[in-house]
DNA sequence: TAGTGGTCTAGACCACTAA
DNA sequence: TAGTGGTCTAGACCACTAC
């Protein structure tokens, strides 16, 4: 350092002003502990609040930090790992996976999943609201849509709706064979009710994962999970056999 | 309670204008169609242009819209499906993968990196760059990292760097045994040379997938690739031997 | 050069949390 | 109630694109 820095392509002060406080998160925080307010931080870099707070939501969105309103900006843990894919292709609801049925009700899928699932556009189908929550933070929140021809034999289920409903549609649904499933990994913003089961505020950007379950040759339901994308790390796939450890450790200092 | 329930949690004004909007491109646009100007557009709603291209943000990152400086905003095609993890485990370069080869130095991985590789901090890695194109569009940029302990016989290459180096390191790793692989998919933001190859400005949100392959009982490469997350669906997975077309259509009228 | 989106400012008020 | 982050305004100027 010593000289000074020419710029010829001049970098935006939210972005220059990112770097720096990235680099004294590594150096001068540590996890859990409470930033300065936006009101002072941004004097003391000589800047507007708003162009601060550019420079926040970006480090947000890159999890290192943490904002709750009126409580003040935290430095964030480093994202957990969620398994997404597992080895095996499984129904939801088998026996060990991470998810908690809350609901089960009776209602017109999106359009968007009524195409994938091939029903027409209009047809009702059973809605399994689950969640999955680690570490004791919610993590995602999924609806899991089952056309009435995968789950025949529902007549003997007694309870409308609740948990105990969802437990019983899932049973139903594991008498199909699993032939296969299909994913598909893409950036959303969370609606009002998944932002609310989040703890986060609409509009919040999530991991939306997307299940087709394939059985008898057609698509036998579909999931739609939203994952808080700020929290999570999704990881897919088999290790091979090696253990893995992903670091646990991130501060220089 | 008999009164109606007026907002007891008044929404956001972006938050409706991003409703309002929504429902006007389904309707009333097409695909690739440009739309008012910004302080236009603002005018129209009644808002000042911070809070309109609050909304627009939002649309952008759930890849609605796909805004240009100098040039305007356009609605945006719905977004391409990028196979990411194949069927069986394969190493990078291997015949008919999507990616293409750029350049190949030798350079120290990033922490996070070296964590993940296994190896001391500061010791150089083969560092392949490659660039992924669907349908005429980048959509991904990826640094490959190989420690030296993974291709011991490199002396007979004679490239000193480039995409010639690049492939002949490729070919080099595929003599290991490839035992198996693992995948993590979390949100970021591009870094200044990944935004340009992108088409980006930095910053932009992207999919960042961290790919490990397991070699000879250790981590024998690891790849991280970012993609543009608001034209990108990643997809994962077997389809079960059933054939997969998502749907095309999003309009209505 | 005209018009676009990108950055930035200096305020104001609101919704929420915790003491 | 005091203090926090969230929303919103009405400007200004800059960087880029296309004509």
């Amino acid at each position: 350092m010593g000289t000074t820095q020419l710029e010829s392509v001049p970098e935006p002060k939210y972005w220059h002003l990112k770097t720096v406080l990235s680099e004294a998160l590594d150096s001068e925080f540590s996890v859990g502990e409470i930033l300065p307010n936006e009101r002072d931080l941004a004097a003391r870099f000589g800047v507007a609040r708003a162009t601060l707070r550019q420079a926040l939501e970006q480090l947000e969105l890159e999890g290192r930090l943490q904002r709750r309103r009126g409580v003040g900006t935290t430095v964030a843990p480093p994202r957990v790992g969620v398994a997404v894919g597992s080895e095996q292709d499984v129904w939801p609801g088998a026996a060990g996976d991470a998810w908690q049925p809350t609901d089960c009700t009776v209602a017109v899928p999106p359009t968007s999943v009524a195409d994938i699932l091939g029903t027409v556009h209009g047809e009702q189908a059973h809605t399994v609201r689950r969640s999955r929550v680690t570490h004791g933070q919610p993590v995602a929140a999924e609806l899991l849509y089952i056309p009435a021809s995968s789950v025949p034999d529902l007549s003997a289920i007694d309870a409308p709706s609740g948990a105990a409903r969802a437990r019983a549609v899932l049973r139903e649904l594991q008498r199909l064979e699993l032939e296969g499933q299909h994913r598909a990994v893409e950036l959303g913003s969370a609606r009002a009710d998944d932002a609310k089961e989040l703890d986060r505020l609409p509009g919040a950007p999530v991991l939306v994962v997307t299940t087709r379950f394939f059985a008898e040759g057609r698509t036998a339901a579909v999931s739609v999970a939203t994952y808080r994308a700020d929290t999570c790390r999704l990881t897919f796939g088999d290790s091979g056999g090696v253990e893995i450890h992903h670091d646990p450790e991130r501060r220089a200092s």
